[in-house]
DNA sequence: TGGTTTGTACAGTTATTTCTGTACGTAAAA
DNA sequence: TTTTACGTACAGAAATAACTGTACAAACCA
């Protein structure tokens, strides 16, 4: 009785803590929750396991569910015999931090620099024309050089996103097996 | 006059998408923009002019150039004799990704491993009483298992940061210089 | 000292997000 | 085939976040 409330209590805490952090990686705070479910569980789980267990409508329970597997953090399964749909945590948590960068920045860093590589090519072309006025030609070449540094930038980071999508990143920081 | 315009919309272009992508930081679009507004500035910006180019309440300036602060990705700029509070955009873009980490990620990260400190030290304790019976104590060994696991996820993490912080991993994934 | 100006706290309002229940399409079971 | 169960789309309700205007404290100036 009390031995089970210990157990229940600490798992609760963890819950806790994960839903509270899950903010980092876009996702609600319900989603984290679910997470930290599916963390501890020893078996994959049905939607309405997860709602019964969260209190939480059907409808929330698929759509965190989705966000969840949207980022490659949880995985259908499927288990013989079983006819609803069963979600379980993806164990391998590198590759998960490694497809939130693929997934997430990648994209967002892809729309930034097609945004300043677009506006590069008008105002290059601004100044091509005899008739713009030195003012705003001075103007236009400040502005390149801004969004040319910018784009390096974002260079950078899609090399520094493509060594954890290829792994690489792990031959610079190792994972260690702590000791025990 | 229709240069100015040509001039004016490549910014607004780029703003949006900077704006749109903010979210990543945990920042508001708001916030993205005044920060996009800044990126193009070619001096410091007081409240009032923030105020004034982005059509919102001072108020609303006060709180979006205060997240971008907390963030290290503006700083606040001394000028002789100017009595308003000047902000100015940090232009290391390399140094605020590093700084988000150590400020955003960090944290998360120590509060998620305190949590399963915690939670660790009382099922050890609940291993160790007499009483407890051999169902749950076998149930506290799996769910130490998974936290232990997890703590060695998070210290890799750290890792990972730190060479953000000290910069080392600028040795893995170099800045370099795009040819002109 | 008293009079301005500047930035922010606070409370109310508006806008957005999150959650719920119903309704429905699809697929398995009978 | 009909029946039943499952998951999700959708619309409305509840909760949260974002924004605004007022009011005030602190700093500056006279």
């Amino acid at each position: 009785m009390k031995d089970h409330e210990i157990l229940e209590r600490t798992r609760t805490i963890v819950i806790d803590a994960i839903a509270q952090n899950m903010h980092l990686y876009g996702i609600t705070a319900s989603a984290g929750r679910l997470y930290g479910l599916l963390f501890f569980s020893d078996k994959p789980l049905t939607l309405d396991e997860m709602k019964e267990a969260l209190g939480m409508s059907k409808t929330s329970m698929s759509v965190a569910v989705r966000s969840l597997l949207d980022l490659n953090m949880v995985e259908k399964v499927w288990v013989k015999g079983e006819r609803k749909d069963l979600y379980a945590i993806k164990d391998d948590w590198y590759e998960c931090f490694f497809d939130y960068f693929t997934i997430k920045w990648q994209t967002a860093i892809a729309m930034n620099s097609s945004a300043m590589e677009k506006s590069i090519a008008k105002l290059q072309k601004l100044i091509a024309e005899p008739e713009t006025s030195e003012e705003i030609r001075e103007q236009a070449f400040i502005d390149i050089k801004k969004l040319e540094e910018r784009l390096d930038y974002y260079d950078w980071q899609n090399r520094l996103i493509d060594s954890f999508e290829t792994k690489e990143i792990l031959n610079f920081v190792p994972i260690e097996k702590k000791k025990d």
